[in-house]
DNA sequence: CCGCATCCTCGGGGATACTG
DNA sequence: CAGTATCCCCGAGGATGCGG
């Protein structure tokens, strides 16, 4: 059956995932469980502090990741996905194979472009 | 299993996908076959007629789309899937499941917010 | 350790007009 | 009909510095 154009929520789930840091930051947390965000800062190599924050605020405001903030000095802070943000883990793994799969085709197109 | 996140292809996928009017285009495409440019700048209100060739050329570079010109007066171009665009259609129907569900989950949320 | 504020760059996307 | 060609705007994302 195919999805009536109109009534189309693929932008939906297609606003959570997009974000530079989005889909790296949800692998790492579905990898490691709980994280502390100098860990996460620490395993992205290239991420600012800022984007890193922005990026997990925006994730947090959908309910896909928790946040959890221990009042002492210094600051320590702990990153988790949610329940309900696990609910992305076959539509992460499902564009991930065919991520892969395209790199194939990518490089089978290159050689039968150059030959 | 867990991704690695090191070797994530996810963001391959999303590149495809990511446009303001990709998924709409392809769910179009999807459903009615194959289609005239005039068809689908039609049914797609408020499109540009230049970002309706930007997206098309971008799906078409990526082998989504095939393109095929009659050489006529007046031009005639058809657009359609192509066999390996079909590959996609599993991850935009789990994306829309996706968001159909997290509309809901934003709905309750409102309700609990403000009780 | 964690995060905010400021400033800046760059490209996606829109409006409009022109052409074979 | 199916495109280019121009000009423009805005916001995502980066660099850097301050602060509790």
């Amino acid at each position: 059956m195919k999805i009536e154009p109109e009534l189309c929520r693929v932008e939906d789930a297609l606003g959570i995932l997009v974000g530079k840091w989005k889909p790296i930051i949800l692998l790492h947390l579905l990898k490691n469980g709980t994280q502390r965000f100098s860990e996460l800062k620490r395993e992205l190599p290239g991420i600012t502090q800022k984007m890193l924050t922005k990026q997990l605020r925006e994730l947090e405001e959908e309910d896909i990741v928790e946040r959890v903030v221990y009042p002492q000095v210094p600051p320590k802070v702990e990153y988790s996905i949610s329940e309900y943000g696990r609910s992305l883990e076959p539509i992460l793994h499902a564009m991930h194979e065919w991520g892969l799969k395209h790199t194939n085709h990518k490089n089978k197109k290159m050689k039968t472009d150059i030959s």
